[in-house]
DNA sequence: CTTGAGCATAAACATATGTGAGTGCGGCTG
DNA sequence: CAGCCGCACTCACATATGTTTATGCTCAAG
């Protein structure tokens, strides 16, 4: 089972550093492996769950169903997210967790979790951390979805995922494989399926991206940035002097 | 400065029971008290604070300003919410904090946070737990935002509003003070004013509230519910028989 | 090879919400 | 007491985005 963790100590070591003591911890933290296949639900609203999910391969999806069976999807989480780390505490999924393709997740008992958070306060604070910038990130979508234009708000999204993609690796070139279809990018807007093709189209005339099946290559990162209003700083990537 | 924390441990003890030992702790950690007045920022953007804001009395809004002055509003806040303790964590504060009415605030040095999460495994975690349930406020809000109506959108906030002001025993009859301004509100709800203008307005004509001046009365709770598509589930305001 | 499902795309039309400008009221402030 | 400022409120008009419906592509299943 040994370094299945990794994605996350990668991730986490951006924030702090990380003992050897504390990386073994997490890595014996995995109970076990679960696979989940495209389009099916990791979690469900109203479940209570008694393992926490760490991603380790895939995309993963946050959502809520509103009364007319729309969806508005919260969150889009890539390899070495923490997708309801929240539940540990929380107890009650208050939103669901869709499987945007397959995933690979490793289960950690909120049992251990709270071991880890009785004897490694430095570990804690780091997990802790972790769900602090989920939510930055909430706060700037929120922002995104009440004053920015369409247009503004999917470039902006595109700005984030390729930055998230890029600090685990995942970027070739200005590429990045997004595999979610264009009406999950509108429940993720907040926007209509039309709308979101209409968005879309403009961003290719403008020369700012390309988007052909999943891959989405960045053909100009700054007027994209620009046209976005997009800056970085909520996502706490770089490693700024934080020792937690 | 004893029981200066009162509200916050009434809030944290409807997540957890609460030792005497940690209560002093938290009474204790109060360095000391600010007083803000309406309208000054409390905190602003890329500010790095050394101390968290309790707010002890009045109302504060967090926001983000966007390019051409535009500006969103991602939490409201009412006595007893811990404000900013996530720049404990997150250090550089990515967005501001503005005072709606003149405020009270406790001041809690990070320095002290840090000897807390150090010593108080358990009060540690009610505190995460606290600032998770910020995260499932702003989820809930991101959902309203992105599907729901202007008018189900503010239907819904006012119905969180009167519950986190019931939860901390600032209700009369069905009244509470909203000390909000109709460009606040647009602010919060991603709207013009003119709109919110127009939504308050088919709220009041529905009977479903009465809102003059700041005083603001449920006319009929259950159907302002419906009409919000509001659940109180994600405010956490029942004690489960949870026992971080 | 055919079929059909899922998806991106398109056009015509509908509407929720924004914009700009203006009125009037109430409460501070000089 | 006059004057002004902030705020709620209104109207006419503009527009971003939603809705409905349809088409064609691609790919997997039979």
């Amino acid at each position: 089972m040994a370094l299945m963790t990794n994605s996350l100590i990668l991730k986490l070591e951006k924030y702090g550093r990380l003992s050897d003591d504390e990386k073994r911890a997490l890595d014996n933290a995995i109970a076990r492996i679960r696979i989940v296949d495209a389009d099916e639900d990791i979690i469900r609203e109203g479940d209570r769950p008694t393992d926490s999910s760490l991603l380790l391969e895939g995309f993963a999806a946050r959502y809520k169903i509103v009364s007319n069976g729309r969806r508005q999807i919260s969150a889009i989480h890539v390899a070495g997210d923490f997708i309801d780390l929240h539940s540990f505490l929380l107890k009650t999924m208050d939103h669901g967790v869709l499987a945007l393709t397959n995933c690979r997740i490793a289960l950690v008992p909120h049992a251990t979790l709270e071991r880890i958070t009785d004897e490694y306060p430095h570990l804690t604070r780091l997990l802790w951390l972790n769900t602090l910038i989920d939510g930055a990130v909430h706060r700037e979508w929120l922002t995104a979805m009440g004053r920015l234009s369409a247009t503004a708000h999917m470039a902006h999204l595109i700005c984030e995922l390729y930055l998230r993609l890029k600090a685990i690796g995942r970027v070739e070139g200005d590429t990045i494989q997004l595999p979610i279809t264009q009406a999950e990018l509108g429940d993720t807007l907040g926007l209509s399926t039309v709308h979101v093709n209409r968005v879309l189209q403009e961003l290719r005339k403008e020369g700012l991206i390309r988007f052909q099946g999943d891959a989405l290559t960045i053909l100009d990162w700054e007027r994209l940035k620009k046209v976005g209003e997009f800056t970085s700083t909520y996502l706490s990537l770089q490693n700024e002097d934080r020792q937690p």
